[in-house]
DNA sequence: ATATTCGGATAGTACAGCTACCCAATGGGT
DNA sequence: ACCCATTGGGTAGCTGTACTATCCGAATAT
């Protein structure tokens, strides 16, 4: 299929397909000619992918970018890739050049994994970033222990166990790492919005609105 | 104290502080006279809360602006107050101008929300992202199904459940509001890595790599 | 044969979140 | 009483991200 199909396939508009060639998110089609490229189905589950990634994923492009690169990567194994894709969903983390309040907190997120069992590298963004979220609760006054983390570290136990479980391993490479990917990041948003649909029903209950109604006494609708 | 004091208290920067101030999200201090003003406590934390839903929160200055009005408006109770936070943490959706399949994706998210027993608004955004993740998934071959989805479910409940549970519902309106909100984004923060802490854990578990190494013939950092 | 369409490249746009600069009016130290 | 750093207030500029628009010359469809 030509530019124009794979556009109108994917609802993707053409410079921006165009973008993504430049920014290497999507390999460019079979040269049939100096100014005709031949694009195929590959090509439009690609394109979805880096869609899925970007839209419900909030990806950066550069972050997808290196997503996609380790997906092609025939040599990495899954848990190179899964790395990979941790790496670039982790946000960049602009941690406080404070000094003991911070350490603390890092250490407090090290001690914690070590607790756990998890095994985690050590360089794993995403040890920076459980820090920041601990070090900024506490300085907010909420702060969170071990205990107070049980039930939330028990539930992502149980979670990722049957994630791996689904895993679909005896086909080819490339769907298996696809898949993960996707589960990565994908499901992590399923989870984040099922969590704040349970949070408003569970105000609602709590506080005691009935359906329809909203809560307060000034009904100003923003 | 003055801004100065304030700016180096919470490590946010003067023209920073006078961004804020100019957007509404932080309340000008007291006038001394023309060109002074003092700054209190109550600056020091809403700055903290400011920054903390900004950068781990990752929340738009808009809609922390939406959030911290919804806060400081006396007449709001507590559910309002939540939903307002709701509706600021919901990422734009950018409906695909589909038809039948969106619109199949939107009432499967609805019938899992009815037949789930939760209390949620017909206008909830949440309810658009979660069909957006369900129409997502199902494009790209991993639909997921009310069966499929129990686990997360089950998971959500269990945990929102005891985060309305340890809600200071005794002290003043403003601290527990506070709390609900910063509980509201944070929490799913912490949720969110840890997922991500214990996808990595299982997957070096899983996939057999000992500490140290990582998994791939080609050595190649980043 | 000629009007489209294509690939490839360059430049421009829109928005977010700051950041820099300027100004006149203080006001605390001397 | 003096005077220079600081403040509030305002406008304008910067940086990064994700596109979007336009141009060009070659090739293909009709």
């Amino acid at each position: 299929m030509r530019i124009s199909q794979l556009s109108a396939e994917t609802d993707v508009p053409i410079p921006t397909i165009k973008y993504y060639l430049r920014e290497g998110l999507l390999p460019s089609g079979e040269q049939t000619s100096a100014t005709r490229a031949e694009y195929g189905e590959a090509h439009v589950r690609r394109l979805r992918l880096i869609r899925a990634l970007l839209e419900v994923g909030r990806l950066p492009i550069a972050s997808i970018a290196k997503v996609l690169a380790a997906v092609d990567d025939e040599e990495l194994g899954m848990h190179r890739v899964l790395g990979t894709a941790h790496y670039a969903i982790a946000p960049a983390t602009t941690p406080p050049p404070d000094g003991e309040e911070w350490q603390r907190a890092r250490d407090e997120a090290d001690r914690l994994i070590t607790g756990l069992g998890w095994r985690i590298e050590p360089w794993a963004p995403a040890r920076e970033e459980l820090a920041q979220a601990l070090y900024t609760l506490a300085r907010l006054g909420m702060p969170m222990d071990e205990e107070s983390l049980r039930p939330y570290t028990r539930a992502v136990e149980t979670l990722v166990e049957h994630e791996i479980g689904i895993l679909p391993l005896d086909g080819p490479r490339e769907t298996a790492v696809e898949r993960l990917v996707i589960g990565t990041v994908m499901h992590g948003r399923v989870l984040d919005v099922l969590r704040r649909l349970a949070h408003e029903s569970a105000s609602a209950r709590f506080f005691g609105v009935a359906p329809g109604e909203n809560g307060d006494k000034a009904h100003t609708d923003s």
